[in-house]
DNA sequence: AGAGATACCTGGGAGC
DNA sequence: TGCTCCCAGGTATCTC
């Protein structure tokens, strides 16, 4: 479940594998994703040198030497990884792109949630609609107490789903949202009309602290999670709240409840979180 | 316009 | 053991 964390981790592994690389043959599996793969925009790509990977929002970018931006979104079950050519492809592997070094990268998403789009050189405008609804990058300037405020004002949205949105801010999936929340004491189905400023600057605050200390540990993996080379991620081990109903609370020894807030299940400390 | 539900998809675990 | 059911999650799209 690739939330900002574990494409940050992914896209720092994949750096040093890719970088210089150039492109060769590409394998489509043919089944959709959320949308349909671009096999032969893939194909014409072939020869091409990956200069730089990038990461913006949950999408990671590989920019390449002809100017278009090859965009991977890993939706709920994505992966990237680096193989041998030799390695025999996997059950779900949708996407492989053959590197001049006798390996490959290949994109393996079994709930196929995932999305590769191909920006070609020139076309700013695709880029620009692609992430037009995309709100500011939560450990870059942009993020604050004061923006987060702003954006919740006239709306009455419990904070969690609002925390979500990424419209307001970007990456913060389910994992994160219950984690930051329980960091900041402030109970995820509070409506946003209702926080304070103090409140704004502690969730703030969290939300940043939460997804730095989750990159230092190369992201969390639940059940599917592999960085570039296909390692572990070990930032579960530290979920307060997160999938830990009916245990004791770290702070306090209380219950952690669970409760669905529109439709996704919310982890939260009843006396530490108000 | 905001809020919430729904659709998309598969694997894994629970329960029978 | 083997079946069915439910759940997980990100985002686009819908309905109210």
């Amino acid at each position: 479940m690739p939330e900002l964390p574990e494409v940050e981790v992914l896209r720092r592994g994949l750096i040093p594998a890719v970088v210089g690389r150039r492109l060769g043959a590409a394998f489509v599996s043919g089944k959709p994703l959320r949308r349909q793969v671009p096999q032969q925009a893939l194909a014409d790509l072939c020869g091409r040198r990956i200069t730089a990977v990038e990461r913006r929002a949950k999408y990671l970018l590989l920019l390449l030497d002809s100017g278009d931006t090859l965009v991977f979104h890993l939706g709920m079950s994505g992966n990237l990884g680096i193989f041998t050519t030799e390695s025999p492809r996997r059950r779900h592997d949708h996407l492989e792109l053959l590197l001049d070094n006798r390996t490959c990268l290949r994109l393996h998403d079994p709930r196929r949630f995932g999305m590769v789009v191909l920006l070609p050189a020139g076309d700013g405008e695709a880029r620009q609609r692609l992430f037009a609804t995309c709100g500011p990058e939560p450990l870059e300037d942009g993020f604050s107490a004061t923006w987060l405020r702003t954006k919740a004002e006239g709306r009455r949205v419990a904070v969690k789903p609002f925390i979500m949105n990424s419209t307001v801010v970007v990456g913060v999936g389910n994992i994160y949202a219950n984690e930051s929340l329980f960091a900041a004491g402030i109970r995820p189905t509070r409506s946003v009309a209702r926080i304070r400023a103090a409140e704004w600057e502690r969730l703030a605050e969290a939300i940043r602290t939460t997804l730095t200390a989750a990159i230092a540990c190369g992201g969390s993996t639940i059940s599917d999670f592999r960085n570039a080379g296909q390692q572990k991620g070990y930032f579960q081990i530290n979920f307060n709240v997160y999938g830990r109903s009916g245990e004791p609370c770290p702070q306090c020894s209380g219950k952690i409840e669970k409760e669905v807030i529109t439709g996704r299940a919310s982890f939260f400390c009843r006396s530490c979180q108000q």
